[in-house]
DNA sequence: TCTATAAATATCGGATTACGATATAATTAT
DNA sequence: ATAATTATATCGTAATCCGATATTTATAGA
């Protein structure tokens, strides 16, 4: 056996505790964002957009990033939301190559009801997420420390 | 105009941060279930069924819950997996109708392995997580503070 | 300057997935 | 025994994401 037992023991039901409470907020999200007329998806782009932090300039690709998709998925959101004049292209005067986004009155609007809800929502949500996520925290945390001990059972 | 505020300001940064955390949180889950050759919902479920609270039993309905998605999309999800023998299903004796879904040891062993990968990486994205939540909270309770006196500036 | 390379955005085809509507089987209520 | 309910399953459809590829603009090198 391999005494230096580097294998820290799992938290399965924190884990999918943490999965679940990440769910419900999403699935929450994507009920409030239908429930408005537009995809969920379009929302976070929005939200990424007006809460872009403010060293940042709202380009295809940093919303990319943000959203975390590829930037041609991003190309294809923006163009949905165009469409339905929610945002606006812009060229970028310094860099021809860079399009900058921005939200037209509509879609600020339409974000602001939806974040509103979302805000309300996390303060019920929230909580329990925090709690997961402390629970598994906390577990690495003691994971490490009987790692300067020895460690062999596997609760 | 109406003095009777009831609106609070909306921390769209914090909203959009957190909503960053998480999908950052996602995309990591995802790259490691394709590296390991299975889909993210995949992973989701097998993770889903193994940290299913000790009170509950795994039929498809509660699993559909824990997910968050509809039953009949969880019962397509559990054909793929079976179809790739990660879990198993068996009637349940009491009750005909409902179906027990289990892990064979191919899906525990695979399981185990990306479980691993997510509670290290909770180590890393964890406290950035908590501390975009933490932030909305706070502000929700500074918003219900400012209720209780007055209120006018739009932050 | 001319050319090659890189960077940012856009388009298209393919694959996955989730959902609504509907079906089937088992259980419970009248 | 029949009706209503519950649990699971199937099928067609729509949305979304991605890989591969194209186009335009910017930058680096000869």
């Amino acid at each position: 056996m391999n005494s230096n037992n580097e294998q820290p023991t799992i938290d399965y039901q924190a884990l999918a505790e943490l999965r679940y409470q990440i769910r419900r907020f999403l699935r929450f999200s994507e009920q409030v964002a239908r429930a408005e007329g537009i995809e969920p998806q379009q929302y976070q782009l929005l939200l990424a957009l007006k809460g872009l932090p403010t060293d940042r300039k709202p380009t295809v690709r940093e919303l990319a990033e943000r959203l975390q998709l590829q930037h041609n998925s991003t190309v294809e959101l923006i163009n949905r939301l165009a469409e339905h004049k929610l945002v606006e292209r812009h060229r970028d005067d310094s860099d021809q190559r860079q399009v900058i986004v921005t939200l037209t009155t509509h879609g600020e609007e339409i974000l602001q009801r939806q974040a509103r809800y979302h805000q309300a929502e996390l303060a019920t949500i929230g909580p329990m997420l925090l709690q997961a996520l402390e629970t598994i925290l906390a577990h690495n945390q003691d994971a490490l420390n009987r790692d300067s001990r020895s460690q062999e059972d596997k609760g």
